[in-house]
DNA sequence: TGCGGCTATTG
DNA sequence: CACAATAGCCGCAG
């Protein structure tokens, strides 16, 4: 334990060469402390600060020294809420903090010839004459002696404090504020995802590559054996046009040509336009398992195998906290788009299992939520929500669900346009919140999610574009907008309850292992489990109730104990 | 070698 | 002219 910090204090905290060191809080009177790792007074069990930090590179070193980091403060998190910019750096961070004009950001001089590399004087301060960090400053490496430690920390410390002045100007300040910390625990949460990894039974994986991609080759035969294993895949798809010209089937061109050959004209070749035409010729079902096999084969080979899963047998990729549009969660290494069948190859560990939980027609929900439409909260009060929307649209249960998911994706035209014309007199309030996101939109001007995530919507080059190529593009603006303010708020929803589950889960030695969209996989001793379970559920209730005061809105999800992922 | 196009998978 | 994402291979330009 630390003297002086108190649960709840912000305490900046930085990892300076070998060591890390953290501010002092104001009340002890003392500087920063450099320690070198692992560092386990970080970990005091009753009294814990938020510790706040440049970005999760802090919360991977700490991750990687065996550091327990229960909550956070990241900047650059909370810059990419507040300022909607995704590639930043603390000297960006920082001007942001305080108001200053990104172009007045200082450059480092590059080391060159010309420029030979000189030692930073040691008497200047971080900051310069117009309140901008100094580039050296930042680079960080040739900090020398403890008094720029702590000053480095303690200045991470004050940008955190200014972050938090600038939420407190912000509508809904206090929600907001909520949503700036979930977004830097999840950070957290994102170090410690990549650092467990998703639990793979290496011979189930190996024996889907097999059935698909053939053996694997060895060191000897590499070269030919693959091209060997290629030349019988594809013979499989020739044998049905024998007298064809030789093609590549990885070239959609040649395919079309292929399909002329046997007399089928399509307009691209992409699986639905094929089996459209799948009875017209033995060739396209050939072609579709061929597909199927090319991309186990190429996308989860052995390749993958050989670089994503240790020899611990874990899956491991990247993981980012808010990426793209909205600020949903993204993983690379095939964590967010595994193909079904390798599922079977999620494999808790001997003595484990997995709690799996989805969360149900989240985006609908959460549009209740943000609309504050009253009709499309009594919806929510049903397990399947689109069952009273069904019969407030006067249709079947599958138009229903068209008519809601493309009102929120922004669709005018097709199947769903009568019912979605019906959906505009049943819940006007969540139409009229999502046309106004739409024509925000379509003008340019920026949005906010429900959590305060600044939505940038850049301006549109209108040079050299006829006036139809303005429309689409303006219409497509719109839907982006109409969208972003659903998914992102949904994405905020769920990081709610991840970092609940994470945090409630510490009692129970569970770990999140992987986080999907609306979906949680929790790695959990088997005699855990039906705890796991109870605490997932309770996680969402106390989710809910912090999301919606008022508790208007219903939120469910579907929880079950498998030993495999695709069991579930 | 970098990039747009096409195609695949996922929520 | 339905939203988002990652990722592979191909052809083409340079």
């Amino acid at each position: 334990m630390v003297e002086g910090i108190r649960r709840g204090d912000l305490v900046g905290i930085a990892v300076v060469g070998e060591r890390g060191a953290f501010a002092a809080p104001e009340h002890s009177g003392g500087s920063a402390i450099p320690q070198p790792w692992p560092q386990h007074v970080l970990r005091a069990d009753s009294d814990w600060p938020r510790w706040a930090m440049w970005s999760s590179d802090t919360a991977r070193a700490l991750v990687a020294a065996g550091v327990e980091v229960r909550s956070a403060w990241d900047l650059r998190a909370v810059d990419r809420l507040l300022h909607g910019r995704w590639r930043t750096d603390p000297a960006r961070i920082w001007a942001n903090a305080f108001g200053l004009a990104p172009d007045g950001i200082p450059l480092d001089m590059p080391i060159d010839l010309f420029h030979p590399y000189q030692p930073p004087d040691a008497a200047e301060g971080p900051v310069d004459a117009a309140g901008y960090l100094r580039p050296h400053w930042i680079a960080r490496d040739w900090y020398a002696t403890d008094a720029h430690t702590a000053q480095w920390t303690e200045l991470i410390t004050t940008v955190a404090r200014t972050q938090i002045e600038q939420v407190q100007t912000l509508e809904a300040a206090e929600r907001v504020l909520a949503s700036a910390r979930c977004e830097s625990t999840t950070e957290l949460l994102c170090a410690e995802l990549e650092h467990v990894g998703l639990p793979i039974d290496r011979r189930a994986a190996e024996a889907i590559i097999v059935s698909h991609a053939g053996p694997r080759p060895t060191r000897s035969n590499d070269e030919a054996a693959a091209r060997a294993t290629r030349a019988t895949r594809d013979a499989d798809v020739f044998v049905h046009a024998q007298d064809a010209p030789p093609i590549d089937l990885r070239n959609p061109a040649q395919v079309r040509t292929l399909l002329r050959f046997v007399g089928i004209e399509v307009p691209d070749t992409r699986a639905g336009t094929l089996r459209r035409v799948r009875d017209k010729h033995p060739i396209i079902e050939a072609l579709l398992t061929w597909r199927k096999s090319e991309r186990i084969a190429t996308t989860y080979g052995y390749a993958w195998l050989d670089e994503a899963v240790g020899d611990d047998g874990r899956l491991r990729g990247s993981w980012s906290s808010s990426d793209g549009a909205a600020g949903r969660m993204t993983a690379s290494a095939g964590l967010h788009n595994l193909v079904g069948e390798m599922r079977a190859a999620v494999v808790a560990e001997p003595g484990f299992t997995f709690v799996r939980a989805d969360l149900g027609q989240i985006e609908p929900r959460v549009l209740a939520v943000i609309s504050r439409d009253a009709a499309l909260a009594r919806a929510t009060q049903q397990d399947d929500l689109y069952a009273p929307v069904a019969a407030q649209l006067d249709v079947d249960r599958a138009t229903a669900k068209l008519a809601v998911l493309g009102a929120m994706y922004g669709q005018t035209t097709g199947h769903g346009a009568a019912a979605l014309a019906r959906m505009r007199n049943a819940y006007p309030v969540a139409m009229a919140y999502l046309d106004a996101g739409d024509r925000a939109g379509q003008l340019g001007e920026d949005v906010r999610t429900y959590g305060g995530r600044l939505i940038r919507m850049n301006a549109a080059n209108a040079d050299a574009m006829d006036e139809r190529e303005a429309r689409s593009i303006a219409a497509a603006r719109g839907r982006y907008a109409r969208n972003a303010l659903v998914q992102g708020a949904a994405a905020e929803f769920f990081k709610l309850w991840a970092v609940t589950v994470r945090a409630r889960a510490v009692e129970l030695d569970a770990r999140i292992v992987l986080c999907l969209h609306d979906e949680l996989l929790i790695h959990v001793a088997v005699d855990d489990a039906p705890a796991a379970v109870r605490l997932v559920d309770d996680a969402l209730q106390e989710t809910a109730f912090r999301f919606v005061p008022n508790n208007a809105v219903r939120f469910v999800a579907d929880t079950s104990i498998v030993s495999r992922w695709s069991d579930a």
